[in-house]
DNA sequence: TCCTTGTTCGCATAGTAGTAGAACAACACG
DNA sequence: CGTGTTGTTCTACTACTATGCGAACAAGGA
């Protein structure tokens, strides 16, 4: 199964299906041109209802990364892969740096993340 | 006034008024020792409800940046690393925000963080 | 003591997410 | 061409959360 959801997640479904559909584009795990499962598919298979997925894929479309017309689904349109990936690993060496001025622990850091994640 | 929110952003009013206080004390406009405006206050000033401004304020307290106390009110820790830890939980927020919409799982955020340390 | 301030109840309201069902319109394909 | 697939749109309902509101209470300061 390539997509997953947590129904027990504070984050909405529809979110949740679309960071998972991003997170594929962005390992290369579909490509360009590819076509995602079907709203319908895609919603049986997660146990979710078919507005929940469209409301992930439309917010997808209107983020630029896919193309949706009936009767074809869902296509994959620009490969953005690094994008995103990049600007994270930015964030990521920003606050390493800044707890290093501050002396935390390595630990410490993990630790606060952890708290952010909660 | 030294605090902002505003009522029609999607994001809750208690957030931002817990984000709003973290970047003042990370700028540097309210210093360790400070009192912040009471809860009764700030929430008249604001225009929102005496529990909203609570909740933002209990959420800087689990994050170790404030201290409650009934009759004092809330002030900020008196370490000289709350600033620095302030500004450091703003940078994590924002991580753990991007992080989640690219659908990484939480111990893949961890990962990237402990391959930063490294 | 008196006043301030956070803490903790219970309850009401509004907005949002999710579910559900149905009909409809564009597209692919044999 | 016709048929089935797929997204689109609509309405309605439930559940949950954020917020608001009021009240009483407890700890602390002046």
């Amino acid at each position: 199964m390539l997509f997953r959801v947590d129904p027990a997640s504070p984050q909405p479904l529809g979110d949740q299906i679309a960071a998972s559909v991003r997170r594929a584009i962005a390992e290369g795990k579909v490509t360009p041109g590819e076509r995602l499962p079907s709203a319908r598919s895609l919603a049986d298979s997660l146990g979710v209802n078919l507005h929940t997925v469209l409301r992930g894929y439309q917010r997808l479309r209107e983020e630029g990364l896919i193309e949706l017309r009936r009767g074809r689904g869902a296509v994959v349109v620009d490969d953005t892969s690094a994008r995103g990936r990049a600007s994270l690993m930015l964030r990521v060496r920003e606050l390493v740096d800044q707890a290093r001025e501050l002396g935390l622990t390595e630990e410490e850091v993990v630790g606060l993340v952890r708290e952010g994640l909660a």
